[in-house]
DNA sequence: CATGCGTGGCT
DNA sequence: TAGCCAAGCAT
């Protein structure tokens, strides 16, 4: 296997070569500010959804500091529809760090990028890889099925990530720095596009001769069950709900509009005072709520 | 380590 | 059609 690195090394950076998307987040003129902005809105968002709103968020705000001047409530208004609104708030946060502990500029170092709020393992490693051009191991759930399939020959991870996937992702990065980051992207961009959860193209996949999951006849996931998120009825779609409208209006809203959009007291009252707690919402009048400062 | 956290499209 | 899935993070 290890002998073989290269070649499959060469499969992947050569394939991404010819069939990477024209994304907006690829373009020469990204920053690394627009790097951490594309990847957080990716978190757990098709990449459909995000295009739109990315080109709002950094044309608004080209830069950390630009959007640190705003109040968070903006940047949540900003997110729409994007899911996970605690992402733009974090974003915000971080865009404050940046500003008030970095002179403005998206650290590189892995550490301090983790360092900032809604900035995980994942994301460190793809800004400072994908923006800076550093050599790390980038393990997101694409890169993670690709390993997968080709050297356990599983058809999808186990549910959470362990250090052997991560001793695993270094083993094939390739030495130089430059190739590394072609291969991090590419294996991240053939898992999105190729090597997919749902009905994976082998047929036009550039690593199959050297994958073990092709070679055992493709067998279906039989490892611990991943637990299934059920979302109509439940707290998360009522947060949802409140939070929509107030995004939908200018000012402050009364206890009523929110009252009307939902229709169980009890879960109503919990959902708000989650939002409330999270800082997504503020209290700012006897029954008066708007997004935060 | 399990859980909560939005939203919408696809099979 | 009711899950399943989508460039995770924080606690």
């Amino acid at each position: 296997m290890v002998a073989s690195s290269s070649s499959l090394n060469a499969a992947v950076v050569d394939w991404y070569a010819l069939h990477a998307r024209a994304l907006p987040w690829r373009r020469d003129s990204t920053t690394a500010w627009h790097v951490l902005v594309s990847e957080v809105m990716l978190q757990q968002t098709p990449v459909e959804r995000v295009t739109p709103v990315y080109e709002e968020w950094t044309s608004r705000w080209p830069t950390p500091s630009a959007l640190a001047a705003e109040p968070s409530g903006e940047a949540v208004r900003a997110w729409g529809r994007l899911g996970y609104p605690r992402r733009a708030l974090r974003l915000h946060a971080a865009a404050t760090a940046i500003r008030d502990r970095h002179d403005g500029v998206v650290p590189e170092d892995v550490d301090e990028l983790r360092a900032l709020p809604g900035v995980g393992e994942y994301t460190a490693a793809a800004v400072a890889v994908f923006a800076y051009g550093h050599r790390h191991a980038v393990l997101d759930t694409n890169v993670r099925r690709v390993l997968a399939r080709v050297f356990d020959g599983t058809a999808l991870p186990a549910p959470g990530l362990t250090a052997a996937e991560r001793a695993q992702a270094l083993g094939v990065l390739p030495d130089d720095r430059s190739t590394a980051a072609r291969w991090s992207i590419g294996v991240m961009e053939l898992g999105a596009l190729v090597c997919t959860a749902r009905s994976p193209r082998c047929g036009v996949c550039p690593v199959r001769e050297w994958c073990r999951w092709y070679d055992a006849g493709r067998p279906a996931y039989d490892g611990p069950l991943r637990r299934t998120q059920t979302y109509a009825g439940t707290d998360r779609q009522c947060r949802g709900r409140l939070l929509a409208v107030l995004r939908e209006v200018e000012g402050p809203v009364g206890g009523e509009v929110l009252r009307a959009v939902w229709e169980d007291a009890t879960q109503r009252e919990r959902a708000l005072d989650g939002l409330l707690d999270d800082r997504l919402v503020a209290l700012v009048g006897d029954d008066l709520y708007a997004l935060p400062d």
